[in-house]
DNA sequence: TAAACGATGCCCT
DNA sequence: GGGCATCGTTTAC
C-alpha cells in the first residue's frame, strides 16, 4: 500500500503491522460470511511475549495457525464447545492475533437467530462464542485468508465513526492488567458493559 | 494413559 | 451477579 494511505482490512498488509494497531482498527469494520453480516465493535489483541496468549508457550499443533503468516484466520475450540475467531497479524512466525469478540448484526437477522434459538439482536453475536454460531462459523474456517471465506470490509462509507475504547480483557487468569480490549462505547452488543463512564454519549437504552 | 485447564455461555438466584 | 456444564488440547507421569 501506499505510504499515508489508511490502512484497509481488505489488503493483506492490513494484517502485517503491530496487534495493537490493528485490534482497534478492526472496531467499525463489517464482518461477512455466506451472506450474513455484522459490524465488529469488540476486539481484543493477543501476542506471544505475554501468557495469556497461545502462542507463548511456543508451537503446538493446534497453534500452528496462529505462528503463521498474516490475514489468515486461527479458528480454535474453547471450554470444548465454542468455536473463536482470531485473525493472524504481524509478520510471519511471530505469533499474535486479533480475537473477534462482539458483532453488531447487519444482515442476516433471521438466519442469525435461527441458529441461536434467540429473538434479541444484541443477544446473537455479543460473546466470540455467540458469534460464531450465529454466522455459522466452525473449526473447518482455520487457516482460511481473510477474503477467501469469511470477508472482512472496511467501515462503510459515511458512517459513523466507532468511539472506541480501551478495557481489560475479559475471561483469562494471567497478563489480566493489560488494556488490549477495543470496544465501540456507542454499541449495546458488546460482550461485557463498559464501566458507566466509558459510555458517556452512547446512545443507551438498556 | 491420565489429569488439569480453559480467550465461554447459560441458567439460576 | 454468581455458579456450573462441557470436552478438546496440553502437559505430566
Amino acid at each position: 500500500m501506499s505510504a499515508g494511505a489508511p490502512p484497509v482490512p481488505t489488503d493483506a498488509s492490513f494484517y502485517d503491522r503491530p496487534v495493537l494497531e490493528v485490534a482497534p482498527d478492526l472496531v467499525g469494520c463489517v464482518l461477512r460470511y455466506r451472506g450474513v453480516a455484522g459490524r465488529i465493535v469488540e476486539t481484543e489483541a493477543y501476542h506471544a511475549s505475554e501468557p495469556a496468549c497461545h502462542a507463548y508457550v511456543g508451537l503446538t499443533p493446534r497453534t500452528e495457525v496462529l505462528h503463521g503468516p498474516p490475514g489468515v484466520f486461527y479458528v480454535y475450540r474453547s471450554y470444548g464447545v465454542h468455536a473463536l475467531l482470531n485473525t493472524v497479524v504481524e509478520p510471519d512466525g511471530v505469533g499474535a492475533a486479533v480475537l473477534v469478540r462482539a458483532l453488531e448484526p447487519l444482515s442476516g437477522l433471521q438466519a442469525m437467530r435461527t441458529r441461536r434459538g434467540l429473538d434479541r439482536v444484541q443477544d446473537l453475536c455479543s460473546g466470540p462464542g455467540k458469534l460464531t454460531q450465529a454466522l455459522g462459523i466452525g473449526l473447518d474456517l482455520n487457516a482460511t485468508s481473510v477474503g477467501e471465506r469469511i470477508e472482512i470490509l472496511p467501515r462503510p462509507t459515511g458512517a459513523e465513526e466507532p468511539r472506541v475504547v480501551t478495557a481489560e480483557r475479559i475471561g483469562i487468569t494471567r497478563a489480566v492488567e493489560l488494556p488490549w480490549r477495543f470496544c465501540d462505547a456507542g454499541s449495546r452488543c458488546v460482550s461485557r458493559p463498559l464501566p458507566p463512564a466509558m459510555r458517556r454519549g452512547a446512545r443507551a437504552a438498556a
